[in-house]
DNA sequence: TCTGGGGTCCTAGGACCC
DNA sequence: TCTGGGGTCCTAGGACCC
């Protein structure tokens, strides 16, 4: 019998910007996506406010400013700076972790009941990474990851819960599962649970009940693996190594429209700097690049624009400078006059490790020879926090650059924004 | 005026091969 | 004139996740 723990940070965004601001204890707070566009995390009493995930903020600026929110733009620098100290302290708890999200973590508690109560196992996490990091968490445990997700929706939605769910017993499981919408399992969304309401399936108790066999055949294999795992047949195991990516995007939203060309190459030659950093980061090489650009799909009654291209190497590669030429050489065919670009982005794919794909034997080697000794330095003086370096072709003045007007400080990961304690 | 970014997996259909 | 069966690979699109 297998057992796991799903932990998951209670509105993780808005409470790592609470950790180094006391006074926002009892504040509500949101931050908000790249941009500043929507509404990306809520404190709870945002959430009792009844301000939705995803809402646009200009939507609901009134109301914030009437109940004295505190408004953040999304500040990655410490969100993932505090969720590496989050997991790093569940691998000291836990037999074995695996990393989901950058709020949440599977753990593999199977045997630990032999040796403590898991509801008690479960409120130690959520004690020791409060004291330790000071971030809140839910903490959901059962036979199968699909079960462990469910209890720890039900440790987020009742208070009494304390925030610490043991669903390893069938009877707690049902009584919760006939409580529980369709729509709130895990591998369910909006699509499949209209759906399966349309067949007469509305709660996760009438899923689990459903036959396996005929939903494959109406749907598809992955809801029937969702049906076993609500019925404790564990179909999905921990991965404890981080698989290696497939693709790496890099795309942003502009701060103002684009309308000249020469500053889409500038912000494309960005995403390709940024997505090639990546790249490396993954010790890997790439051989496949897109690079796509589009007005805004909001905006009725202007003449809307989309479009992409892509390229594949001769060899996979890793460079920066080789990539930036290739991504204008694609943007020059994409690009029209006349519109008002909103958005745009690189992507890369077809990915190989180092020294693992065959050279063609005609055309030769066009790699670079100084190429991994030049990329390490940039990413080591990049990486270093005292200082920046970037290609000409990404330009200086920035104009395109994305707003990010209520930015808290890099408290964690920049000298001069660490607190001072008086 | 103002609407995020970055991923995964599965399936169906077409091209092509023997 | 009659025109099979089985397989692979690739791509686009749809669904989901946080």
């Amino acid at each position: 019998m297998t057992t796991f723990a799903l932990v998951d940070c209670n509105s993780f965004y808005a409470s790592c910007e609470r950790v180094f601001r006391p006074d926002l204890k009892d504040r509500p707070v949101v931050v908000l996506s790249n941009n500043d566009g929507c509404i990306v995390a809520r404190s709870k009493e945002v959430k009792a406010l009844g301000i939705k995930m995803g809402v646009p903020i200009f939507k609901v600026a009134e109301q914030l400013r009437r109940h004295n929110v505190a408004i953040f733009s999304s500040n990655y620098a410490l969100y993932g700076d505090l969720s590496a100290r989050v997991m790093q302290t569940l691998e000291s708890l836990a037999p074995s972790v695996e990393v989901y999200s950058i709020d949440e973590a599977f753990l593999d508690l199977t045997g630990v009941e032999a040796v403590e109560p898991l509801d008690l196992f479960g409120q130690r996490i959520q004690y020791t990474i409060e004291q330790d990091i000071g971030i809140p968490v839910c903490v959901g445990i059962g036979p199968t990851k699909t079960l462990a997700k469910l209890a720890n929706y039900a440790a987020k939605k009742y208070t009494k819960t304390g925030g610490v769910v043991d669903l390893t017993q069938v009877k707690r499981q049902q009584k919760l599962l006939a409580l529980t919408p369709v729509h709130e399992v895990w591998g369910v969304g909006r699509r499949l649970s209209k759906k399966l309401e349309a067949i007469g399936i509305q709660t996760a108790l009438q899923l689990m009940n459903a036959n396996p066999k005929t939903i494959r055949q109406q749907f598809s294999v992955v809801l029937e693996r969702t049906i076993r795992e609500l019925n404790g047949e564990s179909c999905l195991d921990m991965e404890a190594v981080a698989p290696t990516k497939q693709q790496i995007i890099c795309s942003r939203s502009f701060g103002e429209k684009v309308t000249e060309k020469q500053k889409m190459r500038e912000a494309v030659s960005n995403y390709v700097a940024r997505a090639a950093e990546k790249l490396r980061g993954e010790q890997q090489y790439a051989k496949a690049l897109t690079v796509f650009i589009r007005t805004s799909p909001y905006v009725p009654n202007s003449p809307h624009y989309a479009n992409s291209a892509g390229t594949t190497f001769s060899v996979p590669i890793h460079d920066t400078r080789d990539m930036i030429r290739a991504a204008l050489r694609l943007l020059d065919h994409i690009w029209r006059d006349g519109f008002r670009y909103a958005k745009a982005g690189v992507m890369l794919f077809d990915f190989y490790d180092r020294g693992v794909y065959q050279i063609d034997l005609f055309r030769g080697s066009s790699v670079r020879s100084d190429s991994r000794a030049y990329m390490a330095v940039i990413d080591r003086i990049n990486q270093s926090g005292q200082g920046h370096v970037f290609f000409a072709a990404q330009g200086i003045q920035k104009g395109w650059a994305m707003k990010r007007n209520y930015l808290s400080p890099a408290y964690t990961t920049r000298w001069c924004d660490i607190p001072r304690v008086r």
